[in-house]
DNA sequence: TGAAATGTTGGGGCG
DNA sequence: ACGCCCCAACATTTC
């Protein structure tokens, strides 16, 4: 960052969870306020999105900026990132190019939206403005409301609420077209000849030491999220409803990395979505109500939605904690999820609900514990969605599972992944089991188990604890927790 | 986006 | 032919 000459009209587009081109209102309306273009991305320190995200998100972030740097160099412009506190780095690269004007993707987590209220203040000081532009939501996250003026908290409510007051989000075009050239300061960026991730060390680390799995399977980016679109609608769509239940085959749309770091709006997913895809658009609902429960309810990323819950009796249990994140309780099906989890920052959905409840039920560790350990390892972290889904698992969240649903690891195995593929995949040590023992190999006779090479306890763990047994543990202290607050009801 | 226990029914074997 | 038992299959209730 050196040499920009100053200009009289530049403005600074700062992109944080929108690294695209299409559809991307903060770009548009900066290329419509001023003559010249710097976009910006900033790795700060502590960032609650980036900076809290792990080796997968990090790396995908470090990918997907280099992609997005190629696409802004077909359009006569470059990316800039840097390294550092937001505030003194935006304050640089107006003082460098003369901008007074910043225009950034809006941000929705409590974290990011108290540190926006601030920087709007501190850089107003420097007569510097910046204006949030909605980026990333099908609709902003206030409403819709219920009858009596309150957010909504069963999801096929607020569902049915969005689809009566705008049943077209986003438009039948799926959002704004990509700005066919970007004018930038002078020299342009491109002509400084730096590597992308120079003044970004952090990130220029991440994106050498790669978990190599994840790049052979999906390609950040704008482009290679438009492909898996694409792909998704071409064929898995049509069978969505079933299909996404199945984590041995590719079922589900695989869309969430990309959706997370901004490299396709949802607006153009819905516009793009075949008719049969409507099952599918539902789930990107799911995500709109994570965002509006996160804007109602900021509270409910760390702490119980329903408050009844704060005296849920959780137990303190390192060890399990401990077998769960390395895959080793001894159900195959728990097991291959936190290991796909852990060599490829991603896991399917019905997994992750499995996984959960596993978690939270069968070992009753708080489901704080389980998200934090998601984020850290997920490509795809999203504060919001991440929450909604260990609440509503954990039972207290909205439209939550009622306390008494615990899942059945062996019986999801049976029917979810009946061939067994995905645990043999994930599992290998257990892959020359039959199918009928594939997700239970404790009740196996000892002569199947030997000729499948499997020791339990040696090659593979024996459950640590009796499914049976915790899911009655579980029923008690759901059960203990509603007869307390029927007591403490207040009169 | 659950699972297990319990209840019901109907067919077939058998005395 | 008949009643009885068993059990699978399905439905309902309960946690």
């Amino acid at each position: 960052m050196s040499d920009r000459c100053e200009s009289a009209d530049c403005a600074l587009v700062w992109l944080r969870r929108t690294l695209r081109l299409f559809d991307n209102p903060a770009l548009t309306a900066a290329l419509g306020s001023a003559r010249t273009l710097l976009p910006v991305f900033i790795d700060a320190p502590g960032d609650p999105l980036t900076g809290s995200a792990g080796p997968a998100a990090r790396t995908w972030l470090a990918r997907s900026l280099e992609a997005l740097d190629r696409s802004l160099a077909g359009r006569g412009a470059r990316l800039t990132v840097l390294e550092g506190p937001a505030l003194a780095t935006l304050l640089g690269l107006a003082k460098e190019t003369g901008a007074r004007t910043v225009h950034a993707d809006r941000l929705y987590d409590p974290t990011s939206q108290a540190r926006d209220a601030l920087l709007t203040r501190e850089l107003s000081l420097a007569g510097i403005t910046l204006h949030t532009h909605a980026c990333s939501l099908l609709r902003e996250p206030d409403a819709p409301l219920t009858a009596e003026g309150t957010p909504f908290r069963v999801f096929t409510a607020y569902h049915r609420a969005c689809l009566r007051t705008n049943p077209l989000d986003g438009g039948p075009d799926g959002g704004v077209p990509a700005p066919r050239h970007i004018p930038t300061p002078c020299p342009t960026p491109g002509e400084l000849a730096r590597p992308l991730l120079a003044d970004a060390p952090s990130l220029a680390r991440a994106a050498t030491d790669a978990p190599v799995r994840l790049l052979k399977q999906w390609e950040p980016g704008e482009e290679g999220a438009r492909a898996a679109v694409d792909r998704f609608f071409a064929g898995p769509a049509h069978d969505y409803a079933t299909g996404r239940d199945y984590p041995g085959i590719r079922g589900t749309s695989r869309l969430s990395p990309h959706l997370a770091f901004g490299e396709i709006s949802p607006r153009e997913i819905a516009a793009l979505a075949p008719p049969a895809a409507t099952a599918f658009v539902r789930q990107l609902y799911w995500r709109e109500f994570a965002y509006y429960l996160m804007h109602h309810f900021p509270h409910s990323l760390d702490a119980p939605l329903r408050p009844e819950f704060l005296d849920f009796p959780w137990a303190h249990d390192p060890a399990g904690v401990e077998a769960w994140k390395t895959g080793r309780t001894g159900y195959p099906l728990v097991d291959a999820g936190m290991r796909e989890l852990a060599a490829i920052g991603w896991m399917h959905n019905r997994v992750r609900m499995v996984v959960a409840s596993f978690l939270t039920k069968d070992l009753l560790i708080p489901w704080q514990t389980g998200a934090a350990h998601f984020v850290h390892l997920l490509a795809d972290a999203d504060l919001a969605n991440n929450a909604l889904g260990w609440q509503w698992v954990a039972g207290s969240g909205a439209d939550a599972a009622p306390y008494f649903r615990v899942f059945n690891p062996v019986l999801q195995g049976t029917r979810f992944d009946p061939g067994g593929d995905y645990v043999r995949t994930w599992v290998p040590e257990l892959a020359a089991l039959p199918n009928r023992f594939i997700h239970q190999p404790w009740a196996a006779p000892a002569q199947v188990l030997e000729e499948a090479g499997v020791s339990l306890g040696r090659t593979y763990p024996a459950p640590i604890v009796n499914h049976a047994e915790a899911r009655e543990r579980a029923l008690a202290s759901y059960g203990a927790l509603r007869a307390n607050r029927v007591t403490h009801r207040p009169r």
